[in-house]
DNA sequence: GTCTATAACCTGATAGAC
DNA sequence: GTCTATCAGGTTATAGAC
């Protein structure tokens, strides 16, 4: 195994030990010792691959991100599917990647408001910003066709985001208050899973009383 | 002024300062040298009063939970009202809370995680698991009286709270990619009410499409 | 009661030996 | 490349003067 690759060996096994102890316990929390531990070498060698903790997040993090918004870009534009059908496979991609990572929506929400700029930029040098004006230009298409029903995008961020993610925000609360086991957890999560797609599919396609008192440049 | 008076003040100014530093920075993050600058004392005067950073974090949490849970359950078990009329009451007095304190909701996800046991342990302390049995069997009455729609309690729960809780969470992150500012925000707030009431009221009066796959001794 | 001084420890980061 | 030693800074908490 040549120099190079071993170099590459290395950083590879600090960035999952990185990534695995930032989405548990966040940024703050995680200290360079605790990753250093993890991954079995001492504190210096971490600066050495990685020359800072920022860095080393600002590379988790877009790892993270990478792993699963494209795939979800991708779903919602395919306009010749039903919504319904749609919202069930982005539903079922999240619930692939929470189930892997519990803290993983915590830990995101976290990131959001630790430091907005540094997501935003990090959004931005991976052209996210691009790709999602597709998608919104394409919902938007959808709406002014009446295929579906005009909502202001922030609204269905919030049905979807909402609902697909305070189970597993409160996963230690509701567990420790209502269930016994782990197991159960993720039968309620299937049980609650079409009430998501049919909540999403309801604001997006039935006709309910409407208030147009707030309207925005971007619906 | 007699000595007594003197402490409680203090004591009654520590904990303003320290809730509003727990809140917006969470507890790692607050350190007591930032209470004790915020107070205008020093750090071992905290100490004086308040033994340790952890005493002082259960007093400013239980201070929080009961500014609004015991309000929450009294709209809740209002029998002779609509459900309609129930739920817009307590999303408005959630409102009024996380409007004066955006920072809420995060802080109190956060503590969830950090610490089920004595978010646990303080809620038994102020006798609140009692209180929620009683909420819950008023609801579970007026679902066998078919008043309302036989729905899994913590889908209620998922509901409500998803849907409340999810634009203060994004907050900096939304108003950085679709508004201009905080008061487009409060804005936008205003025109998401009724579609948390109308979701909720849906979820608990229509009839919908079921799985009754999953069933559980607390519905 | 409130202060200064300090204990004991943890943090991220670097310099330099090997 | 990986180590030891160390830096400069932060943390909670306490002892003891006043």
């Amino acid at each position: 195994m040549s120099a190079a690759e071993i170099h590459d060996n290395m950083e590879a096994r600090i960035l999952k030990a990185a990534k695995s102890l930032f989405i548990e316990k966040g940024f703050e929390e995680t200290s360079m010792s605790d990753i250093a531990a993890n991954v079995g070498i001492n504190r210096p060698g971490l600066h050495y691959y990685f020359r800072t903790k920022d860095k080393m997040f600002h590379a988790v993090f877009e790892d993270i991100i990478l792993s699963i918004v494209p795939k979800v870009f991708t779903i919602l534009m395919q306009q010749e599917r039903p919504i319904a059908q749609r919202i069930e496979e982005v539903v079922n991609a999240y619930y692939s990647l929470f189930l892997q990572n519990p803290n993983l929506p915590m830990f995101i929400i976290r990131e959001m408001n630790r430091d907005v700029s540094q997501l935003v930029e990090t959004a931005t040098r991976l052209h996210l910003p691009d790709r999602l004006k597709e998608v919104t230009d394409s919902l938007q298409e959808e709406m002014a066709h009446g295929k579906l029903r005009r909502v202001p995008l922030p609204f269905l961020f919030y049905n979807l985001y909402g609902l697909l993610v305070m189970p597993f925000l409160t996963q230690n609360f509701v567990t420790s208050i209502y269930l016994d086991n782990e197991k159960t957890f993720v039968e309620m999560l299937n049980a609650w899973k079409p009430y998501i797609v049919l909540q999403m599919t309801t604001l997006l396609t039935c006709d309910m009383p409407r208030d147009d008192s707030f309207s925005t440049p971007f619906l």
